[in-house]
DNA sequence: CGTCGCATTGATATCGCTCAAATCCGGTGG
DNA sequence: CCACCGGATTTGAGCGATATCAATGCGACG
């Protein structure tokens, strides 16, 4: 079943019952909690081409907030009919394992990634686990502060590290896109 | 296949062919990788009763060290024979699909944690996502040092943090237990 | 009984957070 | 077409929390 959200939109909320999983067509959504302060943690930052929710099918109720970060397509797959499909396609469940098995290192080097104590070691971390090439090349989905936020630091911190990485000759940058200085 | 471990001693190495999951009987194995500075960081503690390596199986080699923090007393089960179940086993499949989506959850909490910015936030945090009963109560697994490493702090710092907040009255501390206040 | 690692606390340095301000850029409405 | 607006970007100054270094006590274990 095929959903729009236009930026900003709120998808599900935290304590709702899990009707569906999603996957993002195009555009992108975070899924959120929020500190005691009110702040807000961003959990994921599912993007084109990617599920979420995925994990949230086998627990009663969701565990977080999903908000359109910009217009997107969705595609909704009600829990029921995933489960099912789980049951009958021996080949759907063998994706299905894969996919959460991928997810599962992917949050692993993040938790991995937050573990370094300096901004520059947690930039380095980012380039060398998404970036791509010899130069680990990337190119920064959406802004610097989401950036920011999901290696755990300041807008400010990034800023100044990426331009302390870039004067020391570690890095180049143009525009969005980062890489290690050849 | 049963496995025996000493304390310190390696299961598996990063870069090797995954051949094998294991289960924890007994002990506890730490999943580590090595920052530039070769300083520990720990992905993953498990501990008796569950999985370790289970994202592992669709990746062609470990991607981190398994090393036993204690002696341990392991399962091994085969790549091959896990893949097999999962095709054949339906119930098995789905048993698997859940433990994978549980483990996502946990280390998505975890990102959470990471997230915060002050040590009293990550310890409070620790108690209402780890804790049982009205108080949050934690038996602490291992030693205070293992803990500050999982919530990225030093164990000075969670000293100090722990010290402060039971000063201010707002946990309890019993040996190894932790609770808030009543 | 000596040694090793955890637990604990002190002193100091440093890095990143906070507040602040200026610029840039894309979009919007007149 | 242009002025305006909000959010992103960028840099500065100062402060505070946490890392780091250091010292001591303590219990476990050989």
């Amino acid at each position: 079943m095929q959903v729009h959200c236009e930026a900003g939109e709120t998808v599900f909320r935290s304590g709702t019952p899990t009707h569906s999983a999603f996957y993002v067509e195009s555009g992108a959504v975070r899924l959120v909690r929020y500190g005691r302060a009110g702040e807000e943690v961003v959990l994921h930052d599912a993007r084109a081409g990617e599920f979420f929710a995925e994990a949230s099918l086998d627990s009663a109720r969701y565990h977080c907030d999903a908000v359109a970060s910009e217009a997107s397509e969705l595609l909704q797959f009600p829990a029921t009919a995933l489960r099912q499909l789980l049951d009958t396609d021996r080949d759907f469940a063998r994706q299905w394992v894969g996919l959460l098995a991928r997810q599962l290192r992917a949050v692993r080097t993040r938790v991995e990634r937050l573990s370094l104590k300096s901004a520059s070691e947690r930039v380095r971390h980012f380039l060398v686990s998404e970036g791509r090439g010899p130069r680990c090349e990337v190119k920064v989905q959406g802004t610097f502060k989401d950036l920011a936020r999901s290696l755990g630091l300041t807008h400010e911190a990034l800023y100044r590290t990426l331009a302390t990485l870039e004067r020391e000759g570690v890095i180049e940058r143009d525009g969005m896109v980062l890489r290690f200085a050849g």
